[in-house]
DNA sequence: CTGTGTATTGCAACCGGTTGCATTATAGCA
DNA sequence: TGCTATAATGCAACCGGTTGCAATACACAG
């Protein structure tokens, strides 16, 4: 706490000579105020500047005006889900912001589930935000079964019913395959996600549709699963080439895999983008920063976390579940 | 708020027929409770999974046990800067996990200062954690003169007395440099921060003392300054090969200049690292993942945050300011 | 058996806001 | 002038904890 000589509203309320509902009305903009009292007031706790005590307001509201922003809790190092939740974070931060919403971290330990109590039956967040993983659906129930109000970036769960954002995944598909066949590529692989996870099936569905499309057969042969990491991409790259040692182009379903398969491709004494075209997925900063910038899909992260933001506090204030999906760019470099 | 059937100490202290300032007290482990009943209380608290409301304690103990980590607010996308500070703060939320602390993101808009008193006067937050910047000095001042406790990332300013956490640039500047002499480079060039930086100015320092601790000597025209964004990068890099066309190792003190740098090595024919060897400062993680590993001086981002987390809980508790310079080691990959 | 000390517990005020309801003043109208 | 509708403000309870001090009980010494 500060040091200033005017801190609650009663300070205020005796320089005004009113009593400090009255305070509390002005400031708050109650149409039963005088409006000149109220600009009085207003007038003071400017001089001052009169900062309201939250702890005191959220307990009196019922209500934090805070959100919560879970995270694992890693012991060490990061997972490309941090990157991109790191990166869509920042974005959540200055959508709330404009809201008047305040951002909390909150790490939650590896199998633990003691958070979602924690954090909102002690009235300390009014709804979280989730990005998807593979365990999503634990925490949706934990948090459907408290009523909390929360927000998943991801495609949304038909058994879950909370609000979602999420990329268009399909169109990213086709957008990275379609530009893979423009620049004349024959044989283009997919290297995909984990099965059971509904954006890596959308992404993979974009590239089958965009090869359907244009007169192609759909080929088991170049296609293989991922787990987003570096080393998933490795070695996915390494089975298709063996599948399919004349492809010409791939298409990976995220920026870490797709340096991983570029490191492999290399390592095979090919070239890239020459003899093998690569797009990746996610525009990560270490898709812009790479020393062979990736062309990648790009997801919108600042919208995506402005409309995270705006629909979990509408969520949290009128109950309202929505689901947005938002449009994704494809962005050329020198991968393909 | 939850939906849960109790949810204060009242609703404790009547279903084990005490007062609730007995709750109160057995949940916070006083001593005056009798042990018998402190376990009778705590375990109906349990079986009930009570959660205390946290606004309300806040407002009676007038601490919110939450701290602020500051940041820019950008329209769009990142600096170097958010890359770093965006690690860091994963590493700093474990830390104040551990202590019980919570963190809070804050925002502040480009000329704003009322952020300060914004989170501080209100009772929001105890205290807060600055990137170093730039603009570091003016709000060092600003919090100064509120009094709040603030921990800053980065080489202690004489004038603000605050806590700071720092790498050990001037030994990261000798490893890096050492290195490159001990792969038998012999014209090593220098690619720094801003003048007025001091991280950069030490690792400037270690730079030069590894040089002349080698029996070289110092060339300005081996070096030459940046402001740690890939453009910089990429003209100083041009410098420097203008004016010593023949160089053949570089230390560029940011990962991602680093990058830059190459591009331009690359683009003028030399082959990285047989013809000119790299080495970067951070190890973000675009230095794992470039598709050219960096050799790189790696900050230790985990005990940095919790470092940052510790001292910055402890100034607040107990007003003691620390100064920790936390080791750097070299991290040998491709590009040296 | 009384006095003093110690261990437990309860009462009630307080933290700094919000808000339902009562109160007062003023205006409008018959 | 008397009466009611309306605007502006104040009173006091409440949000859910914490904590100083009083109260009670029981122990042990004198």
């Amino acid at each position: 706490m500060g040091t200033k000589l005017v801190k609650t509203i009663e300070d205020i309320a005796k320089l005004a000579n009113v009593s400090k509902s009255t305070v509390s009305r002005a400031l708050n903009d109650s149409s039963l105020i005088n409006p000149e009292t109220k600009e009085r007031i207003k007038a003071i706790a400017e001089e001052h500047n009169f900062c309201m005590n939250l702890p005191a307001r959220n307990l009196s509201r019922r209500q934090s005006c805070t959100v919560g922003f879970v995270t694992h809790s890693h012991q060490c190092g990061f997972t490309v889900e941090d990157m991109f939740g790191l990166e869509i974070m920042s974005a959540i931060g200055s959508g709330l912001d404009e809201l008047d919403y305040d951002l909390l971290m909150i790490h939650m330990k590896p199998r633990d589930t003691s958070w979602a109590h924690q954090y909102f039956d002690s009235g300390r967040v009014d709804g979280f935000i989730l990005m998807k993983t593979g365990r999503g659906h634990a925490y949706s129930k934990l948090l459907s079964d408290m009523k909390a109000p929360y927000i998943l970036w991801g495609v949304p769960d038909p058994e879950a019913n909370c609000s979602t954002v999420t990329g268009d995944n399909m169109s990213g598909g086709m957008l990275a395959t379609e530009h893979l066949i423009r620049i004349g590529r024959k044989k283009i692989a997919f290297l995909g996600g984990p099965e059971y996870d509904l954006e890596a099936q959308l992404r993979q569905k974009g590239y089958e549709t965009a090869m359907l499309n244009a007169g192609r057969t759909i080929d088991p042969k170049l296609m293989v699963n991922g787990d987003y990491l570096m080393d998933s991409g490795m070695t996915g790259m390494k089975q298709l080439l063996e599948k399919t040692p004349d492809l010409d182009a791939v298409f990976v379903c995220g920026d870490v895999m797709a340096i991983g398969a570029i490191e492999v491709i290399q390592n095979s004494g090919k070239r890239v983008p020459e003899d093998i075209a690569v797009v990746g997925y996610d525009d990560l900063a270490i898709a812009t920063y790479n020393n062979l910038p990736l062309t990648t899909v790009k997801q919108n992260i600042q919208m995506s976390g402005k409309l995270l933001a705006q629909n979990l506090v509408q969520s949290i204030k009128t109950g309202v579940v929505t689901h947005v999906t938002v449009p994704v760019e494809l962005v050329v470099r020198k991968s393909a």
